[in-house]
DNA sequence: ACCTCTGTATATGCTGAGTATATACAGTAT
DNA sequence: ATACTGTATATACTCAGCATATACAGAGGT
């Protein structure tokens, strides 16, 4: 497990962690059900507190990147197409209320983007 | 000059202010050229401190949307506001086309899209 | 049983960004 | 003169975010 933590960066430590797993679990570096490094063990070798490493796999965690049995350890998820599914639809949630952000900057109801919807369904079809 | 400032809205006095206005100057509410009240003025009718009223207008004039003549007063930008909209309309146009899209790899339906859109303004509302 | 490993839960200290403010200043107009 | 404009600087308060120590509870090998 090679994780380094660049001090100098501004971004929180936890974040750097969470990062670099999760593109190593994305890569496919890491199999599926393999056993993750214990939060204890890699922060003593990062030489920073467990719970920072505890905060890190909990965000992983919580995106559904890994699971946890207590007392036992933390491993890998199986990637699955519900995982993939989640992160599209928080981009579509995020266009969205990007477009009805800027609807509304520009005087636009909320009718009028639903109707610009509609227009551009019409249009793919 | 109508802003109504929303104590339980969890938005910065100063971000209202900035809202409504630059909302007002887009749709032509206000004209160019057109006197804008004083910060003071303003501070006052709204029985805040018109530093507040200044942070509101120094961002407006950062973006463009006034321009301010000192110890006169502040303006509306002369703009060409129909340009302002249609760059807007085309991020908007974008934004959704790029939703869609994400929606159309995901198996998602046009009408789920629009499902999106409604739960999403309720949201905001 | 015991010790040591695992993850969990709660409380604490620090820092920095963000928000709103008063007060003193300087230019314009009547 | 005075009553408006906007400007500049310094201050107080709050709150979210980050990292932490300490105390707890289950699993597993010696």
């Amino acid at each position: 497990m090679d994780i380094l933590i660049d001090n100098k960066s501004g971004a929180p430590i936890y974040d750097q962690i969470y990062t670099q797993i999760k593109q190593q679990i994305i890569s496919g570096a890491l199999a599926e059900n393999q056993m993750l490094p214990s939060i204890r063990g890699l922060a003593k070798d990062l030489r920073i507190s467990f719970i920072t490493t505890k905060r890190a796999y909990e965000e992983l965690e919580k995106e559904g990147f890994l699971y946890t049995i207590p007392a036992k350890g933390c491993y890998v998820a199986p990637r699955n197409v519900e995982l993939l599914r989640e992160e599209h639809l928080k981009k579509i949630e995020w266009h969205l209320d990007e477009a009805l952000r800027l609807a509304a900057e520009s005087g636009l109801s909320g009718e009028d983007v639903l109707e610009m919807v509609r227009f551009a369904l019409e249009e793919q079809a």
